[in-house]
DNA sequence: GTTGTAATGAGACTCAGTCTCAGTATACGT
DNA sequence: ACGTATACTGAGACTGAGTCTCATTACAAC
């Protein structure tokens, strides 16, 4: 039982609480490879959920202190292995870590290029559907198969115009 | 006088070379910045004209073994100030280089998660003309502004898919 | 409890990328 | 042609994000 996520369950309510849900479908994927959800990635894990933007190794051991940086970077590339979290490269030279797609939606990027930070957008179904069909044309040729895609966008962010 | 690039133009087909032009771009971006244009950056400028896909260090290094590294990594990064070389994170943990899209032509590309590859695709102009409407929505209402996008599909490549 | 396996923390280590500095090349003014 | 200022270069030291090792600890199963 672990202080950062009590697992007492409102029995009331056995699917309303995503939080629960979330961390559960975790444990499922981690237990798939035969791994375990321990607290320390389960601190992990509630940092990306709440943060609503893709994190730093510094973002996250700044967040979560007592979390060692070996271990933090372990964690990570253990449920990136478990297909709980995705590394992404932003503007600047960091990673940044966000939760996999199939836990949270499709989304995209705005990296800013003066900061390197990162903003999440959604964009339209019709959007995606576009995305998509573009994608395979794209792909067809080359021989490629395509698992995912990313649109980023660059640019400079509210803060950074103000320079 | 670089033996790397001989500069003896045609003067009776002034402007049929399309090497030429590049360079004296290169040239004149340089001298924006009070940068000359030396036979080791030609030598990088020519690699990336001619590779038709992203460079890597490693790729330059072996292609133009007489450039010293620590020499490349410099002039990448001061054609980068110039604006003539664009830097783009791939699937592994090496950059890649290219020339940018001002001397080019505007790209996406396709990036191998398993082998690292990246290959270029040039999408129709009414693909691009809905991406840049599409980047307009997503930038909006973030205060975000968009000076480029880079659409980039991921999967395995041709010569991954047969593992 | 015993045993096998997974997880952890501390810190050594790797190596792509940056920085320093002494020496060299190039442009420019006279 | 010469002097001067500034840009450029190569060698190698250095930085630091990320990885690996290993001794120890937690967990799960029986
Ligand atoms: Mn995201
Ligand atoms: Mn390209
Ligand atoms: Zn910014
Ligand atoms: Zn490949």
């Amino acid at each position: 039982m672990s202080v950062l996520r009590p697992r007492t369950a409102d029995a009331t309510r056995p699917s309303a609480n995503a939080h629960l849900d979330l961390h559960e479908l975790v444990e499922t994927h981690l237990r798939r490879i035969d791994q375990r959800y321990t607290s320390g990635r389960q601190a992990v894990v509630q940092l990306l959920a709440t943060s609503g933007r893709p994190l730093s190794i510094s973002d996250i051991s700044s967040a979560a202190p007592d979390v060692p940086r070996s271990s933090a970077y372990r964690h990570l590339s253990d449920l990136q292995r478990a297909g709980v979290v995705r590394r992404i490269a932003a503007s600047d030279e960091f990673a940044r870590f966000e939760l996999a797609e199939d836990l949270t939606h499709h989304h995209h990027h705005l990296l800013c290029s003066n900061c390197g930070k990162v903003i999440d957008v959604t964009p339209s179904p019709a959007f995606e559907a576009t995305v998509a069909s573009m994608v395979d044309d794209l792909t067809l040729e080359q021989g490629f198969h395509a698992t995912s895609h990313a649109l980023d966008v660059i640019g400079h962010c509210a803060s950074c115009q103000a320079t």
